[in-house]
DNA sequence: CTGAAAGCGCTAACAT
DNA sequence: ATGTTAGCGCTTTCAG
């Protein structure tokens, strides 16, 4: 048997002993259970204070079959977007008892499939958001990981509940600010190739160029971070566009931040876009007009269907897109000049 | 005994079953302990592999004592500075097989005391980040919850690691930058004042005073976030000073958007420094002079110390002082004129 | 209403 | 080298 050190950490042994009853009873009357003795409550609930009691929760895990913890797996601990989900379901859940367990996959999407099989192991259930996982294993791991509940991705079982961003109709609506701006040059600033976040927001633009064959509409690789905005700016320029539509927030603001430093004013020159509303957009000089996606609600809903697979709470609708809301702020403006195509 | 749905979890005893040998061998095989007959290990194996077993996490770590699983609680997860510990700890303890759980005291102190126990007990161990607990609860928690690490808190237990940043120097640094550039009013953006960090800067500030009698130093309360900041523009302009120390990076950040919304010019008007150096500092407007913090290298000391105090690993160092490191960036600048006071 | 005892899934003595 | 068995700390039937 496992003792590390020599102190040994009162059970509920030590409490019956103490005040003279069975483990049962410490048992009851440790989880409120109905029928017992007031006399016998009163000297074990003394008995557990005089000896700092508190139930292991392993040992009561292994009884119960539940640990009261769910696992949160997301690709990258790095980024305001999955910070803001890990907040939104650790605070939910910890109103409700649950302990939030974190499986950061670095971006590692060929650890995906195992980190979320552990923490299943570990816990009652998990909250999966794997973008770049490939669907094939994806679909392959749904069974064994259940209760689960998605995010931003969707399934074809209808068990797993999943919350998804439209970002497609965010780009459209971003792109549609602009062009009511008078912009007719734009220029997207893609995202990770295989991101399922990416693919939706280049299906939204092929609608938005259906809708708007007058508008000249490039595409440029970029990436989902500061430096992949930053480095593009010049790339930016030489397309000639007066419009940005960056793949999210950090990618608009390297691109701020580079475009700044060649000189070119913003929105003056150009008009620049982000894209998820993450606290700091609202503090970029100029601040940054984007489509704001409620991320913490996001999390805080994940954690509400989670609770419903695991038998708490109430019945609520398994499927759910959440809109995001364009945010018109300074980073945007109307266009100088109509380019001459 | 619990049994959520019909379909029962596969167990070590049906690999038994099915291998055809007793629970302690596939015990052995599963965790490669030696000794173990090639031709019954490989049964084992294969009838593991058939019914796709995994043994339960809660049943081991009630035999084991242990459930590789260490709790971290920070006082706000929508803090980048607790994000980026938190971040830190979480890859090196995943190195090492470790999981990470979160308690999030939602700036809750009160809070604070009853959620580090509570980690504690589902736990190995646990770090603690709590800035604003009082020094007589924080001493009265520590023992129960051995074996702990403690960030940016100091305790006369010595067995207790202890992870500080010196606050102190960092702002001395940035303060001295400011001098060098001509500088002689400033005004410090003071952050919460039961914070050890706050504190630890205030002392810093009188050293400088000591040191640098010709500089006029003010300070202002505000706070530790964005809206701190940004609200604290009016006040700042009010004091005449051409140099600001924000709190840290949040709150300069915030100063720099409402000072441009006043139109003030960064630098040229006022020089603004931040604290942290988290990712975004490099990308405002002008790039935020700060005081860099090596905070996922702090995560993950923090992890090494523990998992010394677990008992594997080589011994370490168990007090550690972090120095930051100034940023030299684009939101600090000559003074325009010396300012006659 | 209470206590004795079985069992949650696994590991580690202890025999064999 | 393998099987038997006794726990790990707790909950919950099941008798009384």
């Amino acid at each position: 048997m496992a003792r590390k050190t020599a102190n040994r950490r009162v059970g509920i042994t030590d409490v019956a002993q103490r005040a003279g009853v069975s483990l049962a009873s410490v048992s009851r009357v440790m989880n409120g259970n109905f029928s017992v003795d007031p006399d016998i409550a009163a000297r074990v609930r003394a008995a557990a204070a005089e000896l700092n009691y508190h139930p292991n929760a392993v040992g009561r895990s292994l009884a119960l079959g539940k640990t009261d913890t769910i696992g949160i797996v997301v690709p990258d601990l790095a980024n305001p977007t999955f910070q803001g989900m890990l907040r939104g379901v650790s605070r939910a859940a910890a109103q409700d008892g649950y302990r939030v367990l974190i499986a950061d996959s670095s971006e590692v999407s060929s650890e995906e499939s195992i980190l979320a099989g552990e923490a299943r192991r570990r816990c009652d259930g998990v909250v999966l958001c794997a973008p770049r996982m490939n669907e094939a294993e994806l679909e392959a791991l749904l069974p064994s990981l259940q209760p689960l509940v998605l995010i931003n991705r969707s399934t074809a079982d209808t068990q797993t509940p999943s919350l998804v961003v439209d970002y497609g109709q965010g780009i459209q609506d971003l792109a549609a600010h602009l062009v009511e701006l008078g912009h007719t040059r734009l220029v997207f600033l893609a995202g990770p190739e295989r991101s399922a976040g990416n693919q939706a927001r280049l299906q939204g633009l092929e609608k938005f160029r259906v809708d708007h064959p007058e508008v000249e509409l490039t595409t440029l690789p970029a990436g989902s971070s500061f430096e992949a905005g930053h480095v593009s700016a010049v790339a930016v320029l030489a397309t000639g566009a007066t419009g940005v539509l960056a793949f999210n927030d950090l990618v608009a603001m390297g691109l701020l931040s580079g475009l700044h430093e060649r000189g070119v004013d913003v929105p003056g020159d150009i008009s620049v876009t982000g894209f998820d509303d993450i606290p700091f957009a609202n503090y970029t000089t100029p601040p940054l007009t984007t489509a704001a996606v409620a991320i913490n609600d996001i999390g805080e809903q994940a954690w509400h269907e989670l609770r419903q697979l695991l038998g708490d709470g109430d019945p609520e609708p398994a499927h759910t897109t959440f809109q995001p809301e364009l945010k018109r702020r300074g980073s945007t403006g109307r266009v100088k000049k109509p380019t001459l195509s």
